[in-house]
DNA sequence: AAATATTAAATTGCACACGATTTAATTGCG
DNA sequence: CGCAATTAAATCGTGTGCAATTTAATATTT
């Protein structure tokens, strides 16, 4: 019998190969599409993720927020550092405890929300998803990064 | 009648902000996994998209590099420059038109591809991925990758 | 209490991404 | 032909990501 449903065919590699890239490219894709819409505001996407995060709930460590971002102290410092220079957070060192930096917004972020509030309809706009492909993606992509998240390595 | 299929809800638009980020987030959790893996061959995710390419059909120009990957100059120069350092590339600029430069592999370069060939099944084991589920994925990213270019601004 | 271990951020170094500009070469047009 | 427009890479500046190290503070252990 000539190989049949082996291990793993190149087929699958190459598909898997798409995905990553398909993953990879997509990502950026989205980014160049907020830019416009983020410059606006004069926040970066990443910064504006960390935004989000902050008007849901204000008042986090940088290492909470990092916990909800998947990001490293490393990569917030700075980023956060930037957020501060542009007035829209106070980083406030923990007094009960001088290792920790609480981030809380600044009234002039709090009130960058608005301005922010027609973002999500522009981008769902030139996603051109409809509700089903939306939920059923965002589920997919959501779970492939739980099952990598949990890679022993 | 309170509301029921009017335009774009307040869920939409945070599925929408779901969506993104879980793009962005995934994306990144991609490349953690590639990590230990590309750096037996001291590779970066995106050179080793490059090489991909190359793999596939040798001898590109940056640009035609650029439109496969969707990556400019600026980002390309210095990553072909690296690979060039590493060896596996050479980058020859055409005789006939001066103001291309030629993306060859070395043979170095060649027999990279065979070091790297266990690295989708890797990938594809530490994605769980079956295959309907892995099709369907890509063809949905790839989808919303072309909606987004064809995006005006 | 002193020494050790752990924790939280910050720092450092390297490699992207990308908009914008620059440089150099080629094309096209009057 | 001559020169403006176009094209292809390279360059530059800013902002991530992230591994690894460092610094400083707190917790733990003897």
């Amino acid at each position: 019998m000539p190989s049949k449903l082996r291990t793993t065919p190149d087929v699958m590699m190459q598909l898997n190969n798409q995905l990553c890239f398909a993953l990879y490219s997509t990502s950026l894709a989205m980014t160049k599409v907020y830019k416009p819409l983020l410059d606006e505001l004069g926040l970066t996407y990443p910064q504006y993720l960390a935004m989000l995060v902050l008007w849901e709930r204000d008042s986090l460590m940088v290492s909470e927020l990092g916990q909800r971002l998947y990001l490293d102290s490393g990569t917030l410092t700075p980023l956060l550092k930037r957020l501060e220079t542009a007035g829209y957070i106070s980083r406030i060192r923990d007094v009960e405890d001088e290792r920790r930096v609480y981030i809380t917004l600044t009234s002039s972020g709090r009130k960058l929300k608005t301005r922010a509030a027609k973002i999500p309809s522009c981008i769902l706009s030139a996603s051109q998803c409809a509700l089903p492909e939306l939920v059923a993606l965002t589920n997919e992509i959501q779970g492939l990064r739980q099952r990598l998240a949990n890679q022993p390595l």
